[in-house]
Parts: C-alpha cells; sequence; structure tokens
DNA sequence: ACAAAAGTGTTGAGAGTACACCCATGC
DNA sequence: GCATGGGTGTACTCTCAACACTTTTGT
C-alpha cells in the first residue's frame, strides 16, 4: 500500500473526506451537482463535490462548508448517507469517505453556481458521465435512498420552491421515482389526507383551468407509518 | 485540540474506528455484547467492542475482524449504520468511528464468549449500564434502526436459532419491538402469506399441545415493500 | 364550441384488526 | 375433565387503485 504520509504511530492514521450527493430539480429533470477535477488521479473526470474534514471539524459542519464553498447553498437539507472505506478507492492513499446527501431547490441556486464554469455543472441522474472514483457508486446509492425517502416523509418538499402546484408536486415525485403513470386522483388524495400542505390564496395561471397554489406546512407532523410487514 | 500522534503533513489525518453493536436474543431479553475498558479514559467503563481500522482493510472487514476478535462469532449479519465523528468524542484526539450492527443468534455465541470473564458482557438493551464514550448514542441509534429493520426485512430470522416454533418468533418481535401485545392470529397469517418460513416435520412438546417447528426459507424472496405514503 | 388542465366522487378488491373458536397434549 | 398452549376462521374496517366525472380557463 502506497501512502504519500508518513507518521509516527503505529499506523492507522486514515484520511477523512466528505463527499455530498446535490439533488435538485431542473428542467423536468433530477439532477446532481459535479465538479471537474484537476490534476491526476482522475484528471478531467467529473466528481463529486467534497474535500477533507478538519481535524476539529465534526462530519455534518465539513458537509455543511463543501456545500458553502462550492455551490454557495446553505441552510439545506442535508444527511449522512453512508461510508465508502474500499482501501483502493484512491489510488494514491487510504481516504475513507463519508457521503452525505443534499437537496436544494433550483430557485435558492445562483446563477453563478448554475453556470459559471466549465469546472461545476449539472448533471442529470439518467445520463451520469464517467465519474471518478467510487463517485458512481455513490450518486447510485444516493439515487436510491433518496426514492426511498420521499415515499415515507417529507423530504420532497426540499426540492420544491416556496410556493407549487399539486401538478408540480406530483410531477416531482414522477421525475425522482421515473415513474410517469402516478393517478392524479389519487395523488391528491393522499396529499390532502396528509395535511401535509396548505393552500395560499392564489392562483397561476396554466394552459386550462388556473391552479391554486400551496406550500409546505412546516408544523406538519411526518414520517409517516410505514405498512409493517409483521404486525 | 490535543493530539497524541505527530504528523508530517497539513494535519487531515484521523484515526478511524469500528465500533459494533452485537444483538442477540437471550432470557427473553435483547442483548447487546459490552466490553469493560482498561485505561484512561473512562477506566472501567463498558464501551462497544471495536478498534482501529488498519490501513489496507475494508471497513467491513474491519468490523468482520472486530467481530471474531471480541466474540470468536463469524457469518454473522452485519451491516454498517452510521458514522459518528465529533470533535471531541474521544477526548485524546479525533477518532472517526464507523459503527455497524450484528445479529447473531444466541446459539451460535461459544460458552467462552458468553461467561469468559468480567471483561466482557451482555446487557439488557432496557438496563444499559453507564458506557463510555458517545456509545450510548451509537446503541439507541442501532436500536431504533433494528425495529424498523425487523418490520420490512427478514432480519429477525438472523436472531432465531435454526428452527423455531411460531410462538417463539413472535416473541423475539415482542421482544425487539418492546410490544407484548401482537394478536397470535394475525401474526401467524402475516408470516403464512409472506411464506417466508417453512415447516421441518418434527413438532417440541410444550405446556399444551406440541408445537410445530419452522425454519427460515433462504429462498425466500423479501424486503417486502413499504406502504408508500404518497402514490 | 372545443381543447386543456384543474379538481372531485365512487366503487370494488384486498389488507389489517379484533375476537371467538377448535385441537392436542399432560395431569 | 380441565388447564395449557397450539392453531384457525370470520366479520368488520380501512386503505388502495382504477376510472369516470365535473369545473374553469383560453382560443
Amino acid at each position: 500500500m502506497n501512502t504519500d504520509v508518513s507518521i509516527s504511530n503505529s499506523g492507522w492514521l486514515s484520511s477523512v473526506a466528505v463527499d455530498v450527493v446535490i439533488f435538485t430539480l431542473r428542467n423536468q429533470d433530477l439532477q446532481v451537482c459535479l465538479v471537474r477535477r484537476v490534476g491526476e488521479p482522475y484528471n478531467g473526470y467529473w466528481s463529486l463535490p467534497g474535500g477533507f474534514v478538519r481535524l476539529d471539524e465534526a462530519l455534518d459542519d465539513a458537509a455543511i462548508r463543501q456545500l458553502k464553498e462550492q455551490t454557495e447553498v446553505e441552510n439545506v437539507y442535508l444527511q449522512q448517507l453512508y461510508t465508502f472505506g474500499a482501501p483502493t478507492r484512491d489510488p494514491r492513499h487510504r481516504v475513507i469517505s463519508v457521503a452525505y446527501f443534499a437537496l436544494v431547490s433550483a430557485d435558492k441556486l445562483s446563477q453563478d453556481c448554475l453556470d459559471k464554469s466549465d469546472s461545476l455543472a449539472w448533471h442529470s441522474v439518467y445520463a451520469l458521465p464517467e465519474m471518478a472514483f467510487d463517485h458512481s457508486e455513490i450518486v447510485d446509492y444516493a439515487l436510491t435512498r433518496l426514492r426511498y425517502k420521499i415515499e415515507y416523509s417529507a423530504a420532497a418538499f426540499e426540492l420544491m420552491p416556496e410556493e407549487f402546484t399539486l401538478r408540480e408536486l406530483q410531477e416531482a415525485y414522477m421525475i425522482i421515482l421515473d415513474d410517469h403513470k402516478l393517478d392524479k386522483a389519487n395523488f391528491r388524495k393522499k396529499i390532502r389526507d396528509a395535511k401535509i400542505v396548505e393552500p395560499v390564496s392564489r392562483y397561476i395561471q396554466t394552459g386550462g383551468r388556473p391552479a391554486k397554489l400551496f406550500r409546505f406546512r412546516k408544523d406538519a407532523q411526518l414520517e409517516s407509518k410505514a405498512r409493517r410487514f409483521f404486525p
């Protein structure tokens, strides 16, 4: 095992990094934020925003910092996902990566962060480029978890603007789940029964009848009981 | 931040440990394996079995190794749980801990491991001692996850012996969920419908009518769909 | 009037729950 | 026979999913 650091104790030290899978909904598409690597290995490849954890920094704080430094976004939904630690995942030396996923509403993203440069771009999860290290695996895992999560929690609202129509909400679900045949009536019924949104008394123009705007009820109590497999 | 190791690079290196929450069912109780610490800090306190990850060792392999070294158990259900990394969780220096949980059937445990010494003991999750570091928090989290897990997967079978009666299985669920009023008929119906066990054509004596013995069907396809909160 | 999209009601199938009942064994 | 625990059937309720329907706008 090749390592480019020298340490004086018995050799049980690793670099610890955080990598953040940042999801957003844009252009009827579920996208993740990727940055282009400069320098070997994987020079020029796309990779997840991330970096090393400082010695006096909590893991969550490191993820928050990476998010801010690379995308200028703050106060977003952030959750630890899984820790990836295959010995050779970084060919240079041992790096253990604590993966996070973040959910950001597209309207919170600055223009800068959207089109800044060649070094940062948003990619559809349905057409990902080849990626550095094991980052493809991390994104796959994050997507799986996101899909589970929106089915038993209100996480999808983190990807919505402040106000939205029920159709927009349904489309968000369909895009994330990659299932475009959800029944409109039943979807609305569930949302109504869950008491998770409230109307703002405004309407928005559409191709037909104007649509009522809703917002997420912050006092909603959720994390609904899933159907238990056993009683 | 005080650290007793000296490193030659910019100071982004941490010790990475794994800590394993080993569950078993014994004496009508859900128990975890704890070891007694020797040496400061927390001298004499109970803590989770665990230790540092070697530089060329995968995280899962480190957890497997710890499990074998400390409890002499192999081939058990093992799953990564969460990574704990508060900067001061170890008062000496920065240690990041990747927590795992393991499920072991009591009949796989050697007598040695059950009553070896003062240094290792099984404690009821319902009466835990004061523990070193943040290990109480880790056990709490593991218990929460275990309870979710047995409701949508077959994980509970990992805690059962090869052959068991339906009553024993139901009692396992009740002990783990700390809910002792499950309906017998409905519980059995779910197990039957799930096609998750098969009878071995033997019976065991009880206080009344003999009970049929079952075993887990390894070819059972599960991870049942939970009730989706949204359609 | 027609197209397009919003929004609602009804119905039948299946899952979940409560509870009463029968069966096999030991004493 | 009776106590003990194993094992099942039934009936009521609630959720889910399919689908038909009404309403409101623009052209």
